[in-house]
DNA sequence: TAGCGGATGATAATAATTATCATCCGGTAA
DNA sequence: TTACCGGATGATAATTATTATCATCCGCTA
């Protein structure tokens, strides 16, 4: 039973080259111009092993192209994620939701129209084994968001396909 | 092994009742008013299974006090995560994190910078055990998010107190 | 190399959240 | 009970993140 380990900076590098190198070939099987704006983006964001803000990337990004539009950036990033090639750390963003539950719970989460249920997963609350620490970080719980398509839909999809 | 299963309504109304009766005690103990629009914030959070926006709160708690403010239940709704009444269903909010990271893979977080790492759980990726559904839900995959403090916030923690 | 259509930059608009501040009222002690 | 203090509220402005609009630009194909 592997631990969990944190993801080393070596192996990003690493990843980050062969990410950049398949790039250009998977935007154009997509229809998706090759603009250096677009090129930019996706090589600081691959490069960034620190989950950034479309604001950080901005910034990084206007060093090199110092006329880039802060809309582009958040437009490449979106487009990103709807390709495959980024996702967002969390799913859920447009406003924050509230949960009055404050027993130990994880969450389903429809990826079409967020709707957000309650599961009992005793399995999943042991998923730290009792371990504390990671690296330099103290351990204090965890939280499952289980993706999936709610049952309306499912049939929303299929009726659209 | 249990496996997972969503929570029922009918668990949740006897959960709201009891969390009610608690809710006024919690608060004196803590030094807080019990206003009618907190206990109304507090009573309709707790009785929703379905994780709320503070606009939908609002609306609802605008039934019975047709002049509460929309600032208020913002404020109520926070003030009920910091005193443990309620939490976020995702913690991290202000702004929107990317990552080009598409392998699989989960995250420790910082809950007080908010900082994101990568961390590489192999066994994380075989919570469902296959599963393809979960009530009227299809299943996606899932991601695992580990609260944590990190290095620098222990030590920021640690001298504060 | 010309021309089409998507991409970009500039900017306005929208939406969520937070800050400000005068007023109000819950909790406390006389 | 009553008077008072400090936190809580409502109204509103400010801030912040994100998205929409649109004229111009430029990557791509023929
Ligand atoms: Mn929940
Ligand atoms: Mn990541
Ligand atoms: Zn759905
Ligand atoms: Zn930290």
């Amino acid at each position: 039973m592997d631990r969990p380990t944190l993801i080393s900076d070596k192996w990003r590098a690493g990843y980050a080259a062969q990410r950049l190198a398949e790039f250009t070939a998977r935007c154009r099987r997509r229809g998706l111009a090759i603009t250096p704006q677009r090129v930019a983006v996706m090589r600081v964001l691959v490069n960034s092993g620190d989950h950034p803000r479309a604001e950080t990337v901005f910034a990084e990004v206007r060093r090199q192209y110092p006329n880039i539009s802060l809309a582009t950036v958040h437009r490449t990033l979106e487009t990103l994620c709807e390709i495959g090639e980024a996702r967002k750390v969390t799913p859920l963003h447009d406003s924050a939701r509230y949960d009055g539950n404050t027993a130990p719970h994880h969450h389903v989460v429809c990826v079409r129209c967020r709707k957000v249920c309650d599961i009992d997963a005793p399995e999943f609350n042991r998923l730290l084994h009792g371990r504390r620490t990671l690296g330099d970080f103290e351990l204090l719980g965890c939280s499952v968001e289980v993706h999936a398509l709610c049952g309306e839909c499912r049939k929303a999809a299929a009726a659209n396909a």
